[in-house]
RNA sequence: UCUGGCGUAGCUCAAUGGUGGAGCAUCCGGCUGUUAACCGGAGGGUUGCUAGUUCGAGUCUAGCCGCCAGAGCCA
């Protein structure tokens, strides 16, 4: 074991340059010119190139060097040295060198692979200075949602994952056995947020959610992460500004500390410095005016579909709220515009870019009669819901709130092609390995 | 579920209906500044599966399987 008094990480160790120090990492590619070695060593905090010269070391470490597979693990004693060549600035003229676990015919070699391929060793391919840099970001992302909620007086209130029935449709969730009876896997915490704002004002919950729906598009898994906050004595325009505030402390945080992050994913950062508060807000009916401008020919009363998104997304450099949507296509809950009653209070957050909703919000209805009348008309059996209702019979307020998708974000943010980089294991229509 | 595309070496891809190849990876050799290093050599194949057309099928046809992109639905 080579002395731990001088063991730190790549991260830090510009503060080591002329010291002996140890690295412990893994080799994640290596060359040769013979006489030199250059092995370069990632240890999870960052890459560095270390040098391994024949006349430096003894033949037992040169030798090492030269038969270490991609990816073995490996612990490394060496001078930091400035070296201007270097793309973090600081190279190691590696001392000594021992291999902790050997690694041969590694899978994923320096050259390019298919998506299937990659996704069929996910629980390597993260190993990539790529996916490190997403799952960095990622982090970061949800770090600033917890400040952020935290700093604002939410209370984190976790929801179930196994419910007893559907929170919208039953045809899109994913049912298990419990015991003698059936149980869903949940695919939104809030209605039990609402219980937990009118015990607690301003709640949240961060968990996972699940849909089983057959979509099979670069916006969409069927396991996600959703942020869901619910406010009592809570309007609409109320629910907006925390959205905008909460999106634009992501990116800015993210700007802050990821800035090398999102420089090796090759983000356009300006346009993320743009997202600031306040964010344009568009009613429905006006978008739809947007959209036959540009030679569409949306129908009132439909959902926008993903070419709708997109153009009505490009006419705005930041996140635009589309608000007041039908309540033909919105869930029982939503409250019903008392001026308009075909309209839903709601707003979804629309990423720029093309990146599609990111979040999707409203007031909920807080008038028992209107809500049991509307569940009749859907034909919903009222008995699963007699806890709901009773938040409607003991103080009912006027609250909302809203659900932001995790992976949207973060693939909007690192700019990248598909959901499913955006989290660690994805689960798709047709991937539940690794 | 629907529409379109793809399936050839471990990986990424070539191959007019006529002897299945290259680069990378692996193994061997060379090189004291490489950056997806480079140079020389070697091994590596039930061309997704089944049936059919044909003197002859990786190539054409049908069915099935797998994957990709999109639609619907949604965050």
């Amino acid at each position: 074991m080579i002395s731990p008094k001088t063991k730190t990480t790549v991260y830090k160790i510009g503060n080591f340059a002329g010291q002996e120090v140890v690295i412990q990492g893994w080799l994640s590619n290596s060359r040769s010119s013979g006489s030199v070695h250059f092995l370069t060593i990632r240890d999870g905090t960052g890459f560095i190139q270390g040098v391994v010269a024949k006349n430096e070391v003894t033949p037992e470490t040169f030798q090492t060097a030269n038969t270490l597979g991609q990816e073995s693990a490996v612990e490394v004693s060496g001078i930091v040295r400035e070296e201007k060549r270097a793309p973090g600035g600081y190279e190691l003229t590696i001392k000594d060198l021992k291999q902790i676990g050997p690694s041969e015919n590694y899978p994923i070699t320096p050259k390019e692979h298919g998506i299937d391929f990659l996704m069929e060793h996910r629980h390597l391919w993260f190993r990539s200075q790529r996916q490190q840099a997403i799952l960095k970001i990622r982090h970061e992302i949800i770090r600033a949602i917890r400040d952020y909620l935290d700093s604002q007086g939410f209370v984190l209130v976790d929801a179930p994952i196994l419910t007893p029935s559907a929170c919208e449709g039953t045809t899109n969730l994913f049912e298990v056995q419990y015991f003698e009876d059936k149980a869903y896997l949940t695919q939104s915490g809030q209605l039990y947020m609402e219980a937990a704002a009118m015990a607690l004002g301003k709640v949240y919950c961060f968990g996972p959610t699940f849909r089983a729906e057959k979509s099979k598009t670069r916006r969409h898994l069927t396991e996600f992460w959703m942020v869901e906050p619910e406010m009592a004595f809570c309007h609409l325009e109320d629910s907006l500004q925390v959205q905008e505030g909460l999106v634009s402390f992501i990116v800015s945080r993210v700007l802050e500390n990821r800035k090398k992050d999102l420089e090796f994913l090759k983000r356009d950062t300006t346009k993320l410095e743009k997202i600031t508060s306040p964010f344009p807000r568009i009613s429905y009916d006006e978008s739809l005016e947007i959209l036959k401008k540009k030679g569409l020919n949306p129908i009132w009363g439909n959902d926008f579909g993903g070419t709708d998104e997109t153009i009505l997304t490009e006419q705005f450099e930041k996140p635009v709220f589309v608000t007041h949507f039908p309540m033909a296509c919105k869930a029982f809950y939503m409250k019903q515009d008392p001026v308009r009653p075909e309209l839903a209070v709601c707003a979804d957050l629309l990423a720029p870019e093309g990146y599609g909703e990111i979040i999707g919000g409203g007031q909920r209805e807080e008038d028992l009669e209107l809500l049991k009348n509307r569940m009749e008309r859907m034909k919903m059996e009222k008995e699963p819901y007699q806890w709901y209702l009773d938040l409607r019979r003991f103080g009912s307020v006027p609250h909302g709130g809203f659900g932001l998708g995790i992976e949207r974000t973060v693939s909007w943010i690192c700019g990248l092609e598909h959901v499913r980089e955006a989290i660690p294991f994805a689960r798709t229509l047709y991937r539940i390995y690794p």
